[in-house]
DNA sequence: TGCACAGTTTAGCCTTGGCTAAAAAAGTTT
DNA sequence: AAACTTTTTTAGCCAAGGCTAAACTGTGCA
């Protein structure tokens, strides 16, 4: 039976000590790694959400959510086809490519376990999909299964 | 016209459907504001520590955990200097002024309640010491209280 | 003392991701 | 069809945060 409890080995001393200088950077890289693919996942994730729920994304929809300018998003748009994660001709709206619609799918799943697992563990709504918003991508898979098992156990226990 | 925007309450509903648009777009926004304190942050707190464990500051030592060039570390010095958050002679040590040091304090904290909390969770050190890295910066003080709270039980009952 | 080396700083390049302003295309209305 | 509005695109500005190369300072050793 996995337990939750079953950290390491005495929890008080560890916190007070640097990690060895190679170790801590590659946290600090791992941090950038994430930023650097973060914000074309959000893109590319809401135009997947945006294609499911209203069948089609637009760029002046996307900005809008986005909270940027339209010509924000027009580059990014670009950027996306270049990576080829997107297709769009001028003036049409957007579409996903096979890579862009794997890539939204697993942004989605990704998402949706960070933010159920928050409300499981009592975050408010609003407060759960700003959080998640944030942690989203600098969650291991590792972590990622440890929070779908805790969200599974809470919602069966509490029925 | 898209009904997509208007959804109800309804809990089974609610995340197949799309936050009201102004809503998501505060989510972002709140993320971009992370991104543009966390890297300060981060410098910071690492200063901060460094100057606990080594008794001091040095650029080399601060790029080295980094995992940045010098001369990197050299600029943000510099900007921590213009916002007032370090002191610093020209080749001599880094050290925190009175803001520095709170924010540095509240930083160490933060990142501690949230490794203590993935360490209770059941995520092994190195993975969590990772995530929480990246996490540390986009946890609502909301979220990090039911952390704390968490990690407070988990380690009582797990005794 | 003087020289070499380690550490620090400066200068300047690149990409990213915001922005505004303006041009171009598409869509709508009269 | 012409005129107006909306949407999209392009051009160009700015700050941040990486980088390299080179200049400068300080220290330690022969």
């Amino acid at each position: 039976m996995p337990t939750y409890s079953d950290n390491g080995p005495d929890p008080s001393e560890q916190d007070t000590n640097l990690p060895p200088p190679e170790q801590h950077a590659r946290q600090y890289a791992a941090v950038r790694d994430a930023h650097e693919t973060e914000l074309i996942e959000d893109y590319v994730e809401l135009i997947g959400d945006l294609l499911d729920h209203a069948g089609e994304a637009r760029a002046t929809d996307i900005a809008a959510r986005m909270g940027v300018r339209q010509a924000t998003v027009a580059r990014m748009i670009r950027r996306l086809n270049d990576q080829g994660l997107v297709t769009n001709e001028p003036y049409r709206s957007i579409f996903l490519t096979e890579r862009g619609r794997t890539m939204a799918e697993e942004s989605r799943k990704r998402h949706g376990v960070v933010l159920q697992f928050l409300r499981s563990l009592g975050v408010d709504d609003a407060t759960a999909r700003i959080d998640a918003e944030g942690m989203e991508h600098h969650v291991s898979e590792t972590t990622l299964g440890i929070m779908h098992e805790f969200t599974r156990r809470q919602n069966n226990g509490g029925d």
